[in-house]
DNA sequence: CGGCGAGTTGAGGACGCTCAAATGAAGTGG
DNA sequence: CCACTTCATTTGAGCGTCCTCAACTCGCCG
């Protein structure tokens, strides 16, 4: 655990899409963003109560997990770099938490001792709106996969989708890394393991996915993949309330 | 369609949680509320790009639908009396759209002559989060549902859910009123309306519920009904954003 | 080389779906 | 009040999908 310096040249919270950062600096308040590095299966558990923490995916993948009573594990949401998690989302009944897939660096930001001020801090709920409702937005299109989507779907689907925000990254190659195992696969799409390793030899038989190794593969035709699904795997870009602000105070306080 | 006087004495606006008819009269406009009478199947289509539009459920039973390009259906939530519906919630992919399944009620607002300014306004930004977080919650409580239980669990889940909501409701009996088809029970389950039947039939013959008719039921041992789940059945009363705002400026607003 | 964990593959079975028919409930018109 | 229509629901038979359990392979590291 270390204090970061908002701005490196190695990593910068630029990776941070709402850019917390600058709240924290706009109160001038001792609210220390600090990084934390993660190996895979290391779990970050605040999601009991109300504390207001954030968590910024900077490097590798990460999961919203819950587990049922009898061990039966759901990965919820997953949380690629520059995605912001947040310690509201639990519903308090069931343990969750966040759980790093691969290793990972996560930016945690806690802003409880601010809590009351931001409450006021029309721009902080505008971000605070606009990340629950991408959040919302991806978990109902999962539960729409889970209800509705038999499992070569499912797999089609998250294939599809993985390699789609792939090429958006600045230094991807052809090839999309697969960024965990099998059973984590299974736990984010509802099935087992074994179940998951049966359909991903199917569709490697099958030509649709083309495997280098374990976990880099590439889809050699995209559209045949969508023809497949019965949904469409590009995401339509979400307006939400940011785009009402028209002043965007926020970029004044941007640094750099 | 008929324009609202704000409160009557019949089915005021002090259903709709969130109040957020108490944006309307601070903003002294005419953003106008109004109630709109639905018959079941009847759909309200608004998820289109970024409208502002807000639908509170003032009677009956509404459901956040989406349909797959071959006419599956999900249903995404459920909207008792009471819970708010905004239009941002879709992903401008596959149609989305709120539909009655019973006859129902809904106030309909749309703010978006007012976004501008709203999207400065604290408060109501605040309230924008505090909806998303819960409908966030309850989807991810659900895509648990569809993940990782069993379709006896579910419909044991989805009933003891409405029996504990049920009781919540000021006007009723001991008796649990199910507003909505097998089949729409199924779409929101994940399952087919038939094995909904069967597993009805099942719960009734093993005494864990008893049915009056086919659209109300009695659960004899709530406790019971949670012995046969993997997860409680009460839901943990959320802390959101409305906790830090100190001075609750929305109630000096709030009519009557 | 041996051990370990992740992944693959196979056999068998349970669960849930499809298709089809029967039953029930509610409304309409004679 | 009763035939008749219509639609939702129930029930049954058969089958496909996905899970469970188990054996085996592969890659990695000591």
């Amino acid at each position: 655990i270390k204090t970061i310096a908002p701005l490196k040249d190695d990593l910068p919270c630029i990776a941070c899409t709402p850019r917390l950062c600058s709240f924290v600096h706009a109160l001038k308040q001792d609210v220390s963003p600090h990084h934390v590095g993660m190996q895979r299966g290391e779990r970050l558990e605040c999601f009991t109560g109300s504390c207001m923490k954030f968590w910024t995916v900077v490097r590798g993948t990460a999961a919203i997990c819950t587990m049922l009573r009898d061990g039966r594990r759901q990965i919820i949401a997953l949380s690629g770099a520059g995605s912001v998690v947040c310690g509201l989302l639990a519903d308090g009944n069931t343990p969750h938490w966040l759980e790093a897939l691969e290793p990972s660096e996560i930016c945690e930001i806690d802003f409880t001792p601010l809590a009351a001020e931001l409450a006021r801090d029309a721009a902080f709920m505008r971000t605070m709106t606009d990340m629950m409702h991408d959040q919302l937005v991806q978990t109902s299109q999962h539960l729409v996969t889970l209800g509705r989507l038999d499992s070569t779907e499912r797999v089609i689907f998250f294939l599809g989708r993985l390699a789609i925000q792939s090429v958006r990254q600045p230094n991807s190659g052809p090839a999309v890394h697969l960024p965990m195992s099998r059973e984590d696969i299974a736990d984010y799409l509802g099935l087992n393991a074994e179940t998951v390793s049966r359909i991903l030899t199917k569709l490697r038989k099958s030509g649709l996915i083309t495997f280098l190794n374990r976990s880099e593969y590439v889809v050699p035709d995209m559209t045949k993949l969508e023809r497949r699904l019965p949904l469409p795997l590009q995401q339509g870009n979400s307006q939400v309330m940011g785009q009402f602000a028209d002043g965007k105070p926020d970029d004044t306080m941007v640094q750099a």
